[in-house]
DNA sequence: CCCCCCCC
């Protein structure tokens, strides 16, 4: 539904249909202790409606005890009883939400991840609406509070005595907004560009950009044309800095990496002044995400990842659709959750990247893509880090180097396919007939999921030769001998063999198909000898074994051809491999093909 | 005010 946070109109329109005044309802985006001194701790929230989200909501006290159990944690959903609206007491013009009644009505556990990607707004532009009600969520940027890192209550920072401002105070990175003006802040460069230049319909012009990081948190900070001139041999990667005077707008989150709701713009008035003291001011902020948990998290998200680098391809290069030619080289890596995840890194950085000697591995501001499942690409504005200096890299080492290296791995990234190593060649069943396949010179081969809808359980075994490579149909002397033609012998004994035919269907058609031996034997979860004994001597178990087998899913690989009997030409379809389905894979697989769906109307 | 981020 539409965001109810900055459209009046919505919101009424909800009211009217449902015709009762409804509470509204938030997901939790984050929590955090806020710096009160003396006094009761205040805690100020971060909630969406999984469209837009707003930072300036504070817990009135009388709140506090739904921190106790760890229930109000981000992503759990709270129906907003009771808000009213104020200025942040210390004298700056910050308009806030305070939440005087509430309840948590679904736990974060039992919402299970973060839902939408949403817009910060302020909360000017909610209480235009008064917010009677609205509708939000509570979705996850960080972890509860108490295990996570850069976000969590932090000391109140100091400013140097060697600041050379002395009239603004310096602030945490953190607590910039853009509603605050007098302020300077101490931190680190990380991840400096190169100067770009852009022309668009809008103009045209050149650019750099720089991240800086202090311990409360980290920011984008973006210099245009003549502050480019000014300020890009003054910014320098790895230094620190005061920093003041400069612009805040809302970070737009769909090119944000940073976990910052603002971003930064130098302009004339800007001050960037070295400072010679960086005691305290942490080299990073990540936030690592353990590789088994990228199976949960939403395409395109960018992530921190850290993984000892198992394997590295070489170097190559690939031309891209727009013609350019760029370097690329994927790394697996694998973390102690078990799990690998390839990685791919482009232009430069594939070209110095050295595997050897499994490095750690560290990337600051990865995108999740959900290509062969789940795998990842480093972007321009990544931070590549090769065995860095921190604790987690340490652990990792550790870990590989005992135990790691050897144990089982399963990865995240599917590279050549599910089970025997054949490319997949995924269709579904209309697919086949509206491709035409198998009409050409050779048969074509293709993998679907589909169910068995009947099986042919009549002549589904036939007495073969029991010779070891002969499955030849032998004929029965009625003399207690079996006759093969082809190895023209006669044998006293015979092998059941299975010949079974099934309808498969899937969503949108049906298909008759053959399983061969190996093939019936998975579907029917027996083996053909079995079968065999089974039709001649409990009829009504060996009927069972087909009703049993009956709309069970699975993956199927086959073969198909087109037949030519007595002039008359059909598709023949041969089951080739029956492979359990992960189901994981699949609904990745389906929501890909209704997403493929989606874009094309 | 940019926002490129690629390939299978």
């Amino acid at each position: 539904s539409a965001c109810l946070m900055c459209k009046g109109s919505s919101f009424l329109s909800l009211g009217a249909v449902t015709e009762k005044p409804l509470s509204p309802l938030s997901f939790l985006c984050n929590i955090r202790q806020m710096n009160t001194g003396s006094g009761p701790p205040r805690f100020r929230l971060m909630m969406s409606d999984g469209l837009h989200s707003m930072t300036s909501m504070i817990l009135a006290t009388q709140l506090n005890n739904l921190t106790d159990d760890n229930l109000l944690t981000p992503n759990c959903v709270c129906m907003l009883k009771k808000t009213t609206s104020n200025n942040l007491a210390d004298g700056r013009h910050v308009r806030v939400v305070i939440v005087i009644d509430m309840d948590i009505i679904k736990s974060a556990e039992e919402i299970g991840g973060r839902i939408g990607n949403p817009t910060p707004i302020n909360a000017d532009s909610m209480i235009l609406l008064k917010y009677s009600l609205f509708l939000c969520v509570l979705a996850a940027l960080t972890p509860p509070k108490g295990c996570g890192r850069g976000f969590t209550g932090k000391s109140p920072m100091k400013a140097s005595n060697t600041s050379p401002v002395s009239t603004t105070k310096v602030i945490p990175v953190a607590s910039l907004n853009p509603y605050q003006s007098k302020w300077t802040v101490r931190a680190r460069v990380t991840n400096k560009s190169s100067i770009r230049t852009w022309s668009n319909s809008r103009g045209e012009g050149k650019l750099f950009s720089f991240e800086i990081v202090d311990e409360s948190g980290e920011i984008k900070i973006t210099a245009f044309n003549k502050e480019v001139d000014k300020f890009f041999s003054l910014v320098e990667q790895g230094k620190v800095y005061y920093i003041s005077k400069a612009s805040l707008k809302v970070a737009n989150k769909q090119y944000t990496t940073l976990k910052n709701d603002y971003e930064m713009t130098l302009n004339a008035q800007s001050s960037v002044v070295p400072c010679d003291d960086s005691q305290g001011v942490p080299e990073m902020l990540c936030d690592f995400v353990p590789i088994a948990e990228l199976e949960n998290r939403d395409k395109d998200a960018i992530i921190d990842v850290i993984g000892v680098c198992k394997s590295a391809e070489d170097v190559s290069r690939i031309t891209t659709k727009t013609s350019r030619e760029v370097s690329k080289r994927a790394l697996n890596l694998i973390d102690t959750t078990g799990k690998v995840v390839t990685v791919t890194l482009w232009g430069e950085e594939a070209e110095k990247f050295d595997g050897s000697g499994q490095p750690v591995v560290a990337i600051k501001g990865a995108r999740l893509s959900d290509f062969g499942g789940r795998s990842l690409s480093a972007l321009f504005s990544s931070t590549i880090m090769v065995n860095p200096d921190i604790p987690e890299a340490f652990q990792l080492r550790a870990w590989y180097d005992r135990e790691g290296h050897s144990q089982d791995s399963q990865s995240l990234t599917e590279t050549r396919s599910v089970g025997s190593g054949a490319k997949m060649n995924w269709k579904t069943l209309s697919d086949v007939k509206n491709e035409h396949m198998g009409h050409g010179e050779k048969a074509d081969y293709f993998s679907c999921v589909a169910s068995l809808l009947y099986t042919r359980k009549e002549n589904c075994l036939y007495q073969a030769c029991p010779s070891a490579d002969c499955n030849k149909k032998v004929i029965d002397q009625q003399n207690g001998l079996y006759r093969c033609e082809k190895c023209s012998r006669e044998f006293p004994n015979f092998k059941y063999r299975l010949l079974l035919s099934a309808n498969l269907a899937d969503f949108g058609d049906n298909q008759w198909v053959t399983c061969f031996q190996e093939t019936a034997e998975v579907l029917l979860g027996h083996s053909a000898e079995t079968l065999g004994q089974l039709r001649d001597t409990d009829e009504a178990a060996f009927d069972e074994v087909f009703q049993k087998a009956n709309f069970t899913t699975h993956i199927f690989k086959n073969k198909v051809k087109l037949e030519t009997y007595n002039d008359e030409s059909r598709v023949k379809v041969t089951v080739m491999e029956v492979l359990p389905i992960d189901h994981r894979e699949y609904s990745r697989r389906l929501i890909s093909n209704i997403r493929k769906l989606a874009s094309r109307t």
